[in-house]
DNA sequence: AAAACGGGGGC
DNA sequence: GCCCCAGTTTT
């Protein structure tokens, strides 16, 4: 894909996920936009399907939805909280320590830069970028595996790691789009390019995408 | 029964 | 760079 192709490309893309029931971004969807909830939804979601992380974070939001709160739970009962989600215990205790920071050093703010949500455990630049942008609707660019997936199929970037395809999006990647990208392309990645076997026969995007890497398809 | 799955930390 | 973290869904 062309630089130029970029905008042709979103604003087919815009259609396309009309066609999908479930948001992208289930966090918002199901629990607001309030930083702290996005940051421990975040967290939750890592692989983990949709509907798990928003059972999860219901459950645990209706004992604790504030930093304080989070503070005074034990990590156990934390645990019992978002059971089943992948990777529970570590979650459980990072969710934990980070709220305890949370109040001790941040005045129980959820802190709005990228580089000091970074200090935190658990927080990587998926995390960190999703707070910044759902959670303050500041611009930053959200890379996880499907628009790293993605873009590089298109050929739009070519990068090895998430962080690449971020600072590669971040210069080429019009400010307009830099929102909304994440949303669209996990939307598409679950639907249509997905991770294998992606459905190339009924793609519409299929006269702007190099297909790079694409073996098998359907 | 395998493979796949919406990252991140520790080394 | 490599390995670990876990439960659920898809093939």
């Amino acid at each position: 894909m062309r630089d130029e192709q970029i905008h042709e490309a979103i604003a087919i893309l815009n259609e396309a996920v009309k066609a999908w029931v479930s948001p992208a971004v289930t966090i918002v969807a199901t629990q607001g936009h309030d930083p702290f909830k996005v940051l421990v939804s975040c967290i939750l979601s890592l692989r983990t399907r949709d509907q798990t992380t928003a059972e999860a974070s219901s459950r645990l939001f209706a004992l604790a939805d504030t930093p304080q709160k989070m503070a005074h739970l034990t990590v156990a009962e934390i645990e019992q909280a978002i059971y089943p989600v992948g990777f529970y215990r570590v979650k459980a205790e990072q969710i934990h320590a980070i709220s305890q920071s949370l109040c001790d050093l941040y005045q129980g703010a959820v802190p709005e830069d990228l580089e000091t949500l970074l200090t935190f455990k658990g927080v990587g630049r998926k995390t960190a970028n999703l707070v910044v942008t759902l959670g303050f609707g500041k611009p930053g660019i959200c890379v996880d595996i499907h628009v790293h997936r993605i873009c590089n199929r298109w050929g739009y970037v070519k990068t090895n790691t998430p962080e690449q395809t971020e600072f590669a999006l971040r210069k080429k990647l019009p400010d307009q789009y830099w929102i909304i990208i994440n949303d669209l392309l996990v939307t598409f990645g679950q639907n249509q390019c997905t991770p294998v076997s992606p459905r190339c026969s009924t793609c519409p995007l299929y006269q702007l995408c190099d297909r790079v890497g694409v073996s098998k398809s359907r």
